[in-house]
Formats: C-alpha cells, sequence, structure tokens
DNA sequence: ACGTCGATTTCGAGG
DNA sequence: CCTCGAAGTCGACGT
C-alpha cells in the first residue's frame, strides 16, 4: 500500500492445474480484477468475421467488463480479442482449460483452450482509467473559435457543426465580404479524402438557392501533393495550422462550442 | 513442454525492488520474451498528441518489438500506449523504477514511473503470430470475379484496383451495354463515407475525356439511410451483398487477382 | 439500439 | 520514406 492509498495487489499461481486456473480465473474477474493467463493455447474466433490460430504460447487477458485480449510478441493490437460488453465463462474439457468469451448484437464468440497453463495472475486496477489527451481536432477547433483573426482576418464564425445535406460542417461563417464560408479541420495531415469532404460541403450549400458563391477552406497541419491538386480544382483553400499544444487557456466560462445555429 | 515443442516458459518477480524488476525488464526483452510489469504508476505521454495519467495501479506490457502498452480494468484500447518499432529504456531515478519507451518519426515518448512494483514476469511467446480472416472484402472481390453475374447479368470485370486521380477502383468493369463500371465493396453496413468514396471514383473518371457515361455500384451487405440517399442523389446504386462465409474453394490455380489492365 | 465521425487510430501494400 | 485504404477497426456522442 503505498502513501496515495494504491495497493498494487496481484495473486499469482504456478503451474496450475486446468482446476486451479478455473478457479482463479473466475474469482479474479469475478471480484473486478484483471485475469492473464499465460500458456499455451488455440484459440478460435466467429462472429463479424472468423479465424482461428494454432497452437502456441500466447498471453490472454481477461477485464471484468467482458474484454478479451490475445497478445504474442508483436504488434499493438492482439491477435485475436473481443470488445468490452461481453461474459467471459471459463471451463474445462477433456481435461484441458477453457475460456469462452462471447458477446451478443452482434453475435460473437472467442475461445481459447489451453493445452498448458504456465502462470495465472489477478490483477487488482485502480486509479483514473482514461486520459485527457492534448491536441485534438475539438481543440484545434476550439482555440480557432476564440481567436477567428487566426483563420484569416475579419473572419467571423457563426456555428460549428452546421448541417448541410452533405453533413456537418466543421466551422461555418463569414468572411470580410461576408461571403460565407466553409472549414474542415484536420489534427494531422490529409489526402484528397478531406478535400471531398470539404467539396461536399461546399457544393451543397452552392446548390441551396439562399446560398451564392460559398468558400472551402481546409485547415490541417499539412496537405498531400494529390490532396493539394484537387483542392486547386475546386478551387478551395488551405491553411497551415496544428491543433495549439497547451490545453485552453480558460478564461471564464469558456465553453466554446457554439451549436447549430439558424442564421 | 507439450508435445508441439511449445514449452510456454514464464518467469516471475514478487515484489522486487526497483533494481530487480529493472534487470528482469531488460533481459526479458533483449531475450525477445513479453515483460509484464504490474505496479503503482504514473504515465506521461508526448508525440502526435500528448496526455498525462495520474498515479494508479494498472498492467504494462513491453514487447521485443519496440511496443508498449498500458492497461486498466476497462476497454479493448490501453489506456497509452508505443506502436512497434520503438525502443524500450529502463532506468531507475529517485530509487523508483521508470521505463521509457521512444519512437522516432514521429518523435514519441512514453515514460511510465513506478512508485511501487508488485510483479514482473517475463512470457517467451511462441506459435503463429497472425490469424488469416474469413469474410474480408477481398474474399468478397474474389468470390464476385468468379461469379460477376452475382454483380448483374452480363457484367464483364476488366480490372481491380483499377486507377484513377482519386485513388484505385475496387473492380472495375462493362455493363451489357458495354457502358464502363465502378464498383466500391465493403464488407459490411455502410454509411455516407463509402458513397463519397464512389463518387469519387465515379466522378474522377467522367471528368476525363475518353470516358462518357459511367455507371458505380456500391456492394455492400446493407446501407444506411443517409447513405441510401446520397446514393440517389448522385445517380448511383446499391447491391446487397456480403462476403462468402467460405474460403475460396480452390480450383486450380484461382489467384483471382487481376491487376490493372490498359483497356 | 443505430448512425455518425474522430483517432496518439493500427496495419499492410505499393510506389 | 510517403501515400493510400481496410479493419472483427474502437470509442464517444447523438438520436
Amino acid at each position: 500500500m503505498t502513501a496515495d492509498g494504491h495497493s498494487g495487489s496481484a495473486e499469482t499461481l504456478y503451474n496450475p492445474s486446468a482446476r486451479e486456473a478455473m478457479w482463479q480465473i473466475t474469482d479474479a474477474v469475478s471480484e473486478g480484477a484483471v485475469a492473464s493467463v499465460f500458456g499455451v493455447c488455440q484459440i478460435e474466433y466467429d462472429g463479424r468475421a472468423s479465424s482461428s490460430l494454432p497452437i502456441g504460447a500466447r498471453l490472454v487477458l481477461l477485464k471484468p467488463d467482458g474484454t478479451a485480449l490475445v497478445h504474442t510478441d508483436e504488434n499493438r493490437k492482439p491477435v485475436n480479442w473481443q470488445p468490452p460488453g461481453g461474459q467471459h465463462t471459463v471451463s474445462i474439457t477433456n481435461g484441458q482449460l477453457v475460456v469462452k468469451s462471447t458477446r451478443t448484437s452482434p453475435e460473437e464468440l472467442l475461445e481459447v483452450t489451453f493445452e498448458a497453463v504456465t502462470r495465472v495472475t489477478a490483477y487488482q486496477i485502480s486509479g483514473q482509467r482514461s486520459t485527457d489527451v492534448i491536441g485534438t481536432e475539438e481543440m484545434l477547433r476550439e482555440y480557432l473559435l476564440a481567436n477567428p483573426d487566426e483563420i484569416e482576418e475579419g473572419f467571423t464564425p457563426r456555428a460549428t457543426e452546421y448541417q448541410t445535406d452533405a453533413g456537418p460542417v466543421d466551422i461555418y461563417g463569414y468572411d470580410q465580404d461576408n461571403t460565407p464560408v466553409v472549414i474542415e479541420l484536420k489534427r494531422r495531415r490529409v489526402g484528397p479524402d478531406a478535400v471531398g469532404q470539404l467539396t461536399r460541403y461546399v457544393t451543397s450549400l452552392e446548390d441551396t438557392p439562399r446560398y451564392d458563391t460559398v468558400r472551402g477552406i481546409l485547415i490541417a497541419p499539412s496537405i498531400t501533393d494529390t490532396a493539394t491538386e484537387r483542392l486547386a480544382e475546386n478551387g478551395h483553400e488551405h491553411i497551415a495550422m496544428a491543433p495549439p499544444e497547451s490545453p485552453p487557456t480558460q478564461s471564464g466560462e469558456a465553453t466554446t462550442k457554439l451549436s447549430e445555429w439558424s442564421g
């Protein structure tokens, strides 16, 4: 137990029998711990797609929220998994430990059959479960709404998530000459797909009688060559800008999210 | 050691000192094992974005390919991570175990500082590292190329990955009337983004002089309402079809992948 | 529950 | 290295 009240408690079994492993895993998950199971196993998955993995030694994690992860020694992605929301069941078949993780809508089954179990550990997790990330598209939007001159001298934002037939526009507003402006934001380098998105919004508005000319601006840290060409073809613009590196300086109640506004 | 030659060997330390933990982790990773570290820790990340996670008990996995994963008791995604390709370094600062995982291009740092370490285990992974998945877009394509009448009576496929200014078309061919057809495939239910993709390809070809009319067909198991509208707006079509459930019946040399062909 | 969209997306293929 | 698109994408937020 540390001074912060985090104990980091864990319980480990060495080379348990299938029966011992079964109890440990069942107890761990039902008590809200993460069960880690390492052993020689074979894996079947069937659901949105299907796959099978021949026998080998892998690390299996079972979380109390129904998540299951099977990791090898490569890559960030599990070689097999089950997303949260499902149910773990542990059983013994022909003397072998079998861990099933099931889920509905869609119906999915992940089945891990162990030929041998080397370690089972129950880890008691504590502390914050998620991070607040800095540098998202949302932060770029909030920064620009608070500093519209960074977009262009005299730009006036009018709405975020401005609805069009082609979908919601990130920032909608008017330039110095009162011409409507559609702005598409991206937190990182963009390709032609982003240009397509912007173009659809602009076209959609221009097809609406009460709009005449509409400018399109793509704001992103950088842009590919093909995207630049496409942007030029459509007569739109690019402004190079990345999300701010600092969290928003909160001046009073700065919930800088204009919702849609019937302009 | 099982009959298959998979040993599933592992080595575990209980409540190690920072120094003992450091050696164990260093040895494990350099020998190609996966190091699992459980303890009370605090985490900083800075790179493509940045985040920090206050003190708490979490499970950290370090893979020999440079991958680092920090898991809590919720969700499939790690709360923090480093993709493969980087380097792990382990050190002791102010008596505390510090694990850093660094990466270049982009420059990224993940730093885990342990206030206490409860378990360190080195897992020796073996066996196949990836699965062959059934039910992919590629399988749908191969099925349709072998059975083009399933698309439409008299359809003649001419190329896959057919190059356009807007990117490669999944299947390109001609209908009964010799009209060019662009086909976009999706393995699951699609939204407006897939329609956007298809439309970009069709538009790109229609802008090319030697093409006149080009038909666009979206093949997917199902489609959302907004996507249906968008499809109609652009005058394109939808055919409801899912990837086959069986692996391709290999009749002879059935590498059904027409590469591009200068028609 | 479904639709929509961003993501430190990850991942692999191709130039 | 960059560019591009699929994915059992995941996850959050809205309806």
